[in-house]
DNA sequence: GCATTAATTGGTC
DNA sequence: GACCAATTAATGC
């Protein structure tokens, strides 16, 4: 099934982890040591819109997304994680319960740091707050450029940015994404329907901006399909 | 192999 | 461009 363990701040592999960078000292240890560790199988929720918020999550190896749920029950995929980023920080501190919830995406080992452990940490440890302060404006940063995205793209250049975005952070293997979507999942990041997402990437096939093996996407021509969406260069790496 | 889920296609508003 | 329905492909058990 699935090889994945816990590991410990210590031995954890995500040098771009906040924790990891930040709270590895003798005095942060009485922290550390009060993370919680577990595992998630693809497709199970370890956020739930509604819960009380519980602290801080990060992926320590995995993929997940964040979902909120719209009007007519239509979802709205917020991001996506992977190893060593954060998860629920929207909530925390300013709300008592979550308006996302998030998923794996595969089998994933999720951390968590309660509530308590969390602002004691930040009270304690400057560099910390100092990087998660940094992270706060990146993501508001990164919010309003997705904003500014769905109100002025067609759906179009909005599933290439989706596809380009996913290229960017996941990577790829053997021109193949690193990150397999479900066009459903490909429809709720770019905020249109399934349905539009599965014409748009058989006329993406048919041009040969990408291709496919199985259930796998892949860019074929990355400068061609940069191309598509270069008239909103808002190249923020959102 | 059957049953549920995902993908596709065509049509309507 | 969204929503709905019908068909087909893929996948889980």
């Amino acid at each position: 099934m699935s090889t994945l363990t816990s590991v410990t701040c210590n031995t954890c592999l995500n040098e771009a982890c906040l924790i990891k960078k930040n709270c590895l000292t003798a005095e942060a240890e009485k922290f550390i040591k009060q993370r919680i560790a577990f595992f998630c199988k693809k497709g199970q929720q370890f956020i739930i819109e509604g819960a009380p918020v519980q602290g801080l999550f990060f992926i320590q190896k995995g993929k997940a997304k964040v979902v909120q749920t719209g009007i007519n029950g239509r979802e709205q995929i917020v991001r996506f994680s992977k190893d060593g980023e954060i998860i629920g920080h929207r909530g925390f501190a300013v709300g008592d319960q979550y308006h996302i919830s998030a998923e794996a995406l595969e089998d994933t080992m999720v951390c968590n740091f309660s509530n308590r452990v969390m602002l004691e940490m930040l009270k304690d440890i400057p560099e910390l707050t100092y990087e998660m302060m940094l992270f706060y404006a990146r993501e508001l940063n990164r919010s309003e450029t997705k904003v500014r995205k769905i109100a002025q793209m067609t759906v179009r250049e909005r599933v290439v940015d989706t596809l380009l975005y996913i290229d960017r952070k996941f990577g790829h293997t053997n021109q193949l994404l690193n990150l397999q979507l479900s066009r459903q999942e490909i429809a709720d990041f770019s905020g249109t329907t399934e349905e539009q997402v599965i014409r748009i990437l058989s006329m993406l096939k048919k041009e040969g901006l990408i291709r496919s093996v199985g259930k796998k996407i892949g860019i074929a021509e990355l400068q061609k399909m940069k191309n598509e969406i270069s008239e909103h260069n808002y190249y923020l790496a959102s």
